[in-house]
RNA sequence: GGCGCGUUCGUCUAGUCGGUUAGGACACAGCCCUCUCAAGGCUGGCGCACGGGUUCGAAUCCCGUACGCGCUACCA
């Protein structure tokens, strides 16, 4: 096998979602490529007319940009083997096509243009899967591969071959749906007189129950993912772990070390099914280890979104900070934050009911509220100390306090350290809800 | 049906040269911490599909069976 550049690709068509699965195999050359220190190429499959919308590229696209997964040559791009999109190659195609023809490999069958198979054993030495031989010598079995249809459009067969020649593609690293394929495609390569390219069938994503996964399965299409609020590093961290793994018990590992630890033949073989749960978990723990700039780059496009504006840069970051630990969806975070920033909030029915309404808050808040008035330091270590005095002078539990104050403070009954929260809101706002509170307390 | 690939806790996996109390993680349960919810810590239950071989010894090698997935298109 003589050493080739390398050179990767993703080749989807677009069909108006990018499926996890396809995410994962764009990731998988990505890394591979950038392992090689070679190239990454995006082509678009767009050889159906029918479904072959702009919009529907624009979602791979997207889907992309948003996983970083930045392509080297493909549309946005360039490159010196376009042009990347099929609908627009069809010259190329005429010509491979004439190749054959002028050679005797094709005939034609009811107005489609066939290939006419060798009929020989074929071995696939696939990267993944080891070597495979194939036995094409009966007809009935493997039928002649169709190159194009009466209409003159072409088969996906065909267009991929020549395609992965003429950009010079040396591994195809794609779906196990593929394998079975392969082989045909060899006759092909073989008939151009190309040297086919390294193949690495990875396994397909199931669902959890072994059923294949369809546009309307949760987490099955890319574009639910940023506006759900994940962190695209913790999705790549997710996908990278579906079919190969970093060994020594590593969950949490960045795309960097997948890249430097990455081995095709260190994939595995065996379908994998799909655990939203598990990449919920991996997005918490990126949200959670975040440096602060980062955080507030995915985070601001939510608050946003949902109206919500703040003063200076200083005080978003403190709420930030405090809210960050407690968030594990980015599209969670503006009922969190909110309380800090408007006096709009909502209160929350159940919280109130069971925390203000027909308790002592009423006159705990009040006990509270004049000790806050008249302390001399604000902040969460001397808030902290002041509301325990007051309970213990009360002659009740700290959580006694607590609750009703957070519900005061923040119509919720779930939230950050409640000391934190008070201080960020300073005395006006506090002592202000506090007196809110007590009239909601109050009313029933 | 034919051909191909696969089978370690519910899920993702470690286990690559046969010898491990089969390890980790998610999820689940319990406990600790605690102002709530998370986070964090600890503990627990849960697995080598089945049957034959080979061997002193098999999750690991061989064969078979079952099951799953893929391909078998003038879909990609």
């Amino acid at each position: 096998m003589s050493e080739r550049p390398v050179r990767t690709r993703f080749a989807p068509s677009p069909t108006g979602l990018l499926h996890v699965g396809g995410a994962r195999t764009a990731l998988f050359n990505w890394i591979y490529a950038r392992k090689k220190a070679g190239t990454f190429v995006l082509r678009i499959e767009d050889t159906d007319h029918t479904r072959n919308t702009e919009e529907a590229k624009q979602v791979i696209l997207d889907g992309l940009h948003w996983l970083g997964l930045d392509w080297d040559e493909g549309p946005q791009k360039g490159g010196n083997y376009g042009p990347y999109y099929q609908s627009e190659r069809g010259a190329i195609y005429e010509e491979y096509l004439a190749r054959l023809e002028k050679a005797g490999h094709l005939y034609e069958d009811n107005g489609a243009i066939r290939f006419r198979s060798p009929r020989e054993k074929v071995i696939v030495d696939d990267e993944i899967c080891g070597k495979i031989e194939f036995d094409l010598t009966n007809p009935g079995t493997h039928p002649d591969l169709t190159l194009r249809r009466p209409d003159g459009s072409w088969i996906f067969h065909f267009v991929s071959v020549v395609d992965d020649i003429e950009m010079k593609i040396s591994h195809v690293i794609r779906g196990e749906d593929h394998l079975s394929n392969t082989p045909k495609h060899v006759e092909l390569y073989k008939a151009l007189g190309a040297e086919p390219p390294r193949f690495a069938h990875m396994p397909l994503i199931l669902n959890r129950d072994g059923s294949k996964m369809s546009k309307r399965d949760e987490g099955a299409a890319l574009g639910t993912y940023p506006e759900a609020g994940y962190a695209p590093e913790a999705v790549r961290n997710y996908l990278s772990l579906l079919g190969w793994s970093p060994k020594e018990n590593r969950e949490i590992i960045s795309t960097e070390e997948v890249v430097a630890l990455f081995e095709l033949d260190q994939v595995n073989r065996r379908n994998a099914a799909f655990d939203l749960d598990k990449c919920f978990w991996i997005n918490g723990q990126y949200l959670l280890s975040m440096d602060l700039a980062r955080y507030a780059e995915l985070a601001i496009p939510f608050l946003q979104k949902a109206g919500i504006t703040w003063p200076t840069w200083e005080a978003l970051e403190k709420v930030l900070t405090i809210i960050k630990p407690k968030v594990k969806l980015l599209k969670d975070l503006p009922e969190w934050v909110a309380c800090f920033f408007t006096e709009e909030f909502p209160y929350d029915e159940a919280a109130v009911a069971k925390s203000l309404v027909g308790t002592h808050a009423a006159e705990r808040l009040q006990a509270l509220s004049e000790a806050y008035a008249t302390l001399p330091t604000w902040d969460a270590v001397s808030l902290e100390a002041s509301l325990k005095e007051t309970t213990a002078k009360l002659g009740i539990k700290t959580g006694e306090m607590v609750h009703p104050a957070r519900v005061a403070v923040s119509g919720r009954g779930i939230g950050p350290g409640l000391y934190e929260m008070i201080e960020i809101l300073g005395k006006d706002r506090t002592l202000a809800r506090f007196a809110k509170g007590i009239e909601k307390a109050q009313a029933a």
